[in-house]
DNA sequence: CCGAGTCAGTTTACTTTTGGAACTGTATCG
DNA sequence: CGATACAGTTCCAAAAGTAAACTGACTCGG
């Protein structure tokens, strides 16, 4: 199978990581997320390839996840901004950061913490129910295809 | 960058994509969360090589995602089956899957609904705040460095 | 004006990973 | 006995990734 055609799957995972599932892309995201913008920079801080670097992003700009826009004339250079899309990843970048920090983190804890802008507290990403607003673990959930229920 | 030093990185996002950061990772994740098991059944939904799964399944074990034990003897197979810790990546796979729903579903809409067990109205996953229970976007979130403050 | 430095790539040569198909080995079924 | 199921393993060619050097526009200091 090729990624391409992952895109065309009929399921939002494929396609979500058609888009951003890549080691590197999700790395890329996280630096964006903390205000990494160009090209140097995001060399520096992921010690990528430059080849590899140029590809994902053009990749993420072609996704419509990072705008490349002029931040300079003389010469031309570009940035790569987040998108309201690729903003919309975050509560994503969240979960997994959250699982390596309960799973996977040193002797020291979690490397980053979060904090809250609204409460002004340090917190923890929680799932919950757009409807009822409770928690919801894997278990709580039952997927139905389109049309019929399913497992 | 070799994808082994990213384990030792200190940062909870990088740990966890060196375990779970890859194309076929996600997706064969995806599939044990719909009680997908054994090699094969692996195999013919996914569309993997024979090789590569097997790379796969036995990186997932070895970092503690996945349980192999035997579902039968003569001849001997074995199922892969999630663990606590593979379980506690669903919110992860959640906020991916409805990011996929929202920025790049086909004109049908999403394939797969999520229903929720507790109330049994059909959910999107909201991410909140642990401490306030409101919902938290990118925006509203300040991330700090351990021991000192950070963007 | 010259040489050094900055930034964003591109090119080249080499290594690693992947895909796909065939092969292995144990066991059951008819 | 031959066919089928299952879970891999092995082989080779193709694709992707790496590091390092190169390009090209421009700025700055002297």
């Amino acid at each position: 199978m090729k990624w391409t055609e992952l895109e065309a799957a009929d399921c939002s995972l494929a396609r979500a990581l058609s888009a951003v599932g890549d080691r590197w892309t999700l790395l890329i995201l996280r630096d964006a997320f903390l205000k990494v913008r160009r090209f140097e920079a995001f060399e520096a801080s992921l010690g990528i390839s430059r080849r590899t670097l140029t590809e994902r992003l053009e990749a993420l700009v072609a996704a419509g996840i990072f705008e490349r826009r002029p931040y300079q004339e003389k010469p031309l250079r570009h940035e790569y901004r987040l998108t309201e899309k690729g903003l919309g990843l975050y509560p994503a970048l969240l979960a997994l950061i959250h699982w390596g920090d309960e799973w996977v983190a040193g002797p020291e804890g979690p490397p980053v913490r979060h904090r809250h802008k609204g409460c002004g507290q340090q917190f923890r990403s929680v799932i919950s129910c757009s409807e009822c607003g409770e928690p919801v673990t894997a278990r709580d959930v039952i997927a139905e295809r389109r049309g019929a229920a399913a497992g």
